[in-house]
RNA sequence: GGAGAGGUGGCAGAGCGGUCGAAUGCGGCGGUCUUGAAAACCGCUUUACCCGCAAGGGUAACGGGGGUUCGAAUCCCUCCCUCUCCGCCA
């Protein structure tokens, strides 16, 4: 959620940044400088009145004590009236409240002066490749293949056991999976994140406080009688750890790191892009997640993507670096790059990561604040990225290193698979 | 799941219908003292919103929500959470 500050102080620059999402940021924008107005000279008055109403209260008070009974009753008398007349200041003050944030809701993060302008995939813009695309042989074959005659995966026992879009991993292809996740974790905490394993459901506070409701309501599965939801990402359970807080300067930055699988029901999908491990309901992540004040939030941002480019190296993936357009980006997102991985036998681009700054759109809604060289609480910028999402990895490893011999194992994941090839 | 106890400021812990954003202690910050430090003493020490250039003023918040009352941290209802005991259980 954008801050009413920022829309109110720095009208043209917000219209501006959002213009580039496909979006009517004037009329947005217009709206919510309405209901801001309304409520403020709603509570203005409200506690004008409020403010009488307590002296006349104290008034009772002193009365009542000093034995003045009937000069107290006298005032409770025109108490009634005043009564009334709060009550109903109240409801409208509530509404109005509940309206402006409501509103607040509907309107997507400013995208940074960075962000180029368009408005679907095709206008992302291609930072960087590297990684040589392997040259496959006409029988090269697609994952969910290999998967099935290596018995590694299988997506039909998924549909058994639970439904379309649940794998199962088995033998190599589940030690292969657990090792790239160790590798990963691994990789991420020499690199200073902490390592935190959290709740896999979280609570609708928490679902609100990282931009997952109400916006992406339908994505998430929801345990209604408990109230939970599944995590889609462990950018939420993490993120959330830091809610309601106001972070002494020395604690920053924050940068945390975890593991959990994730759950989407990708409502609507369907099609070739859904074929095997392309796109699932339930998927591991290892995601990493930092607090940083606001001045050093890009430095960061180009620092993960670093981080990621090596993993993508280490396994020797053909990878692409995206900077995505206003039209392509998050909801909550100020700034996203997009990592593709090349899965050869399908030919396609995989994306593998995803990394953004969200400026204080989280923080405003997780209520994260540090405290500023002036002493006063200031809101920290959040970030988080994918490194890495497992289960297209896996896709393309399998895909790209297939040959006579089996599928080569990548020499930094040796160490962690206790094999450096998968055979029949 | 059943029974009981409880949820107050960074922490501990008073207050149980009247001017209480809240005693006291600890912690933290500033000062006095000291060659320096400690101790002692003095002062300050929550957050959000509104009005204001500012100084300053106002409103709200004692787990969440609702109610009673002129007035609620204090009374009532409800939900959530924590603890103890019982049951169940990886």
């Amino acid at each position: 959620m954008l801050e009413l500050a920022y829309l109110r102080n720095h009208r043209a620059d917000a219209e501006t940044r959002l213009a580039k999402r496909p979006i009517d940021a004037k009329a947005l924008l217009d709206k919510a400088a309405e209901l801001d107005e309304v409520r403020r000279a709603t509570q203005a008055e409200l506690d004008a009145k409020q403010a009488e109403m307590n002296t006349m209260s104290r008034s009772i008070g002193e009365l009542m004590k000093a034995g003045r009974r009937s000069e107290a009753d006298h005032i409770r008398v025109q108490t009634a009236e005043f009564k009334e007349h709060l009550q109903e200041m109240r409801t409208r003050l509530d509404a109005t409240e509940k309206a402006l944030h409501d509103h607040l809701c509907t309107i997507p993060n400013a995208p940074s002066d960075k962000v180029p302008a368009g408005r679907t995939a095709e206008d992302n813009t291609v930072v960087m490749q590297e990684g040589a695309i392997p040259e496959l042989g006409p029988d090269a074959r697609p994952h969910w293949e290999l998967g099935e005659e290596f018995d590694l995966l299988h997506m039909d026992l998924g549909v058994k056991i639970t439904g379309a879009g649940f794998p199962v991993y088995s033998g190599q292809g589940a030690r292969l999976q657990r090792a790239l996740i160790a590798f990963f974790l691994d990789q991420a905490t020499a690199a200073g994140y902490r390592e935190i394993i959290p709740p896999h459901l979280v609570n609708a506070d928490s679902a609100f406080a990282t931009g997952q409701l109400p916006d992406k309501e339908g994505q998430m599965y929801h345990v209604a009688e408990d109230g939970l939801y599944l995590i889609p990402t462990a950018e939420v359970p993490i993120t959330n750890l830091y809610r309601d807080e106001i972070l002494d300067p020395a604690q920053l930055p924050v940068k945390m790191v975890g593991y959990t699988p994730c759950f989407r029901r990708e409502a609507g999908s369907y099609g070739k892009d859904v074929r095997g491990l392309n796109r699932v309901h339930q998927f591991d992540k290892v995601e990493i997640v930092r607090i940083e004040r606001p001045e050093d939030s890009y430095g960061v941002l180009e620092e993960m993507v670093e981080h990621v480019k090596g993993l993508l190296r280490s396994l020797e993936l053909p990878y692409r670096l995206l900077l995505l357009c206003g039209g392509d980006m998050g909801f909550a997102s100020a700034m996203t790059y997009d990592m593709e991985v090349y899965a050869a036998a399908q030919g396609r681009w995989l994306e593998v990561s995803s990394i953004s700054n969200f400026e204080t759109f989280q923080s405003n809604r997780l209520k994260l604040r540090y405290r500023g060289a002036d002493k006063k609480p200031h809101l920290a910028h959040t970030l988080n990225g994918s490194a890495l999402a497992l289960a297209r990895i896996m896709a393309a490893l399998l895909e790209n290193n297939q040959g006579p011999d089996g599928i080569v194992i990548p020499k930094a994941l040796r160490p962690y698979t206790g094999f450096d090839r998968i055979h029949k």
